[in-house]
RNA sequence: GGAGGGAUGGCCGAGCGGUUUAAGGCGGCGGUCUUGAAAACCGUUGGGCGUUUACGCGCCUCGUAGGUUCGAAUCCUACUCCCUCCGCCA
């Protein structure tokens, strides 16, 4: 959520903005029922002032056992204004409010500018493709052929978009959760997390999937509980209604969760093997940072992440999403996207974005600064690290050997009790 | 699921229809005293909104939302959360 008074006070700067998103938002009636909210604001303030001065003056005569029937009667009725306008006031409040909840963040100045993802800026690469010998399979093939993956029970057992994870498919799964919460607990100075799977509607609002994006989230029927689409909600809420010392910041939680998402409107997309999931395994990593320091932040928080995949030695790619291919809640997202040599593509196996006040604005986390009255508002971070159901297709296409079995990368093996290969049965 | 108890400022805790401007204490901050510190004493103390060049002024905020009243922390209704006991349960 942008700041009321700069939206009103800037309205041309942020029509420019929004249209470098690709967002033709009518910002109008927004300018006139703001105006309308001040003026009645002014109005019902001066009435409430008024009851005040004369309710005093009531218990004033009363005390000294005067008469003052005369006054309550000239006050009889005033009550009856100011809440008739109170119900205006929140009329108006509400739409202001609804209003300000789906107008996106402001693209940082660094950002390229661009229409879609084609338009999105490479930064760095590292590591090489691997060369094969053979021609690579895809991971969907790999999976079944040592039937660690099992689609088919998956779809039985759901529907489509849900895999069954069998033997050492789920051993691997398992280690690479425990493998990254271990990097980042240990190395990068992240606290672990283990929040609640489902969250409230607030917490939602707060993180900015709700109230725009309903349709992406599973809701619990007849509760007002919905089914996380990442640890980015709950983690980020931690601080919901807070108040930070300057001298907490920064803050960094690194959390292992499963991920819910309906996926609606990928139909045709990715709809073999585990890339697109209804549920998925993520380590995600969360910071709350002063505003001067957030975009360094950032840096590292993607440093990271591609900790992961040097140590798995994985070919990937960093870049910049341009202002067309940004979500909605972020200022700037690097994506980092891992070779997938069955593919033949890069695909995004981790998302790292800095919101800025965007989301500490809408979830009231604020903090104080050493010495200095008042609260100003924190500068909130995530990114993927890693999607843990797409670092499992990155080894099983980037580890494949001739024979069809699967090389396990050698910081894995502690955590799959030594195992150095996945090979098919007999 | 059943029965009972509770929610007041950063924390503890009084208030139960009208100078209460939410008492008092703790903590925090500033000061006096002191070589320095402690103690003691004095002062100060949240969040949000509106208005103002500014100093300031006003409004809201006692779990949440309504209601009664000239006036609500206080009375009424509903809801949420927490605690205790019973039942069920990994």
């Amino acid at each position: 959520m942008l700041d009321l008074r700069f939206v009103r006070e800037n309205i041309d700067l942020l029509k420019e903005k929004l249209i470098l998103r690709g967002d033709d938002l009518d910002l109008t009636p927004f300018i006139q029922l703001e105006k309308e909210r001040r003026e009645l604001i002014q109005e019902v303030e001066a009435l409430r002032s008024r009851r005040n001065q004369v309710s005093d003056e009531i218990s004033r005569l009363k005390q000294k056992k005067g008469d003052a029937s005369d006054l309550i009667s000239r006050m009889r009725g005033v009550s009856d204004r100011i809440k008739a306008l109170e119900d205006d006031l929140k009329e108006k409040e509400e739409w202001v409010q609804a209003f300000l909840l789906v107008i996106p963040n402001i693209p940082h100045a660094s950002v390229p500018v661009g229409k879609g993802d084609a338009d999105n800026k490479e930064v760095r690469k590292w590591g090489e493709p691997p060369a094969f010998a053979f021609e690579p399979k895809t991971h969907w093939d790999i999976g079944e052929a040592l039937d660690i993956l099992d689609f088919k029970a998956g779809a039985k057992l759901a529907g489509a978009r849900f895999t069954l994870y069998k033997d050492l498919g789920a051993r691997l799964e398992r280690a690479l959760i425990n493998f990254m919460l271990d990097l980042h607990i240990n190395e990068h100075g992240y606290r672990e997390m283990l929040p609640p799977f489902m969250v409230n509607r607030d917490v939602m609002i707060g993180t900015g999937q709700l109230p725009k994006f309903a349709e992406d989230l599973f809701k619990i029927e007849g509760l007002d509980y919905y089914l996380i689409p990442t640890a980015e909600v709950p983690v980020t809420n931690i601080h919901r209604d807070e108040i930070l010392d300057e001298q907490d910041l920064p803050i960094y939680y690194c959390a292992y969760t499963p991920c819910f998402r309906k996926e609606a409107g990928s139909y045709g997309k990715d709809t073999r093997g585990i890339i697109r999931q209804h549920q998925f395994n993520k380590v995600e990593l969360v910071k709350f940072s002063v505003p001067e320091t957030s975009y360094d932040e950032l840096e590292k928080l993607l440093a990271d992440a591609e900790e992961v995949l040097r140590r798995l030695e994985i070919h990937y790619r960093v870049v910049a999403l341009c202002t067309g291919d940004l979500g909605f809640s972020a200022a700037k997202t690097y994506d980092i996207e891992v070779w997938l040599p069955g593919q033949g593509e890069y695909k995004e196996i981790s998302s790292c974005s800095n919101f800025e006040a965007f989301q500490a604005r809408r979830a009231a986390i604020r903090f104080r600064r050493e010495g200095k009255k008042g609260t100003e508002l924190v500068h909130t971070l995530n990114g993927s690290g890693l999607a843990v159901g797409r670092t499992v297709v990155a080894i099983l296409e980037n580890y494949q050997q001739e024979d069809g079995s699967v090389v396990i990368p050698k910081p894995l093996r502690p955590y799959m009790g030594g195992i150095e290969r996945i090979e098919k049965k007999d």
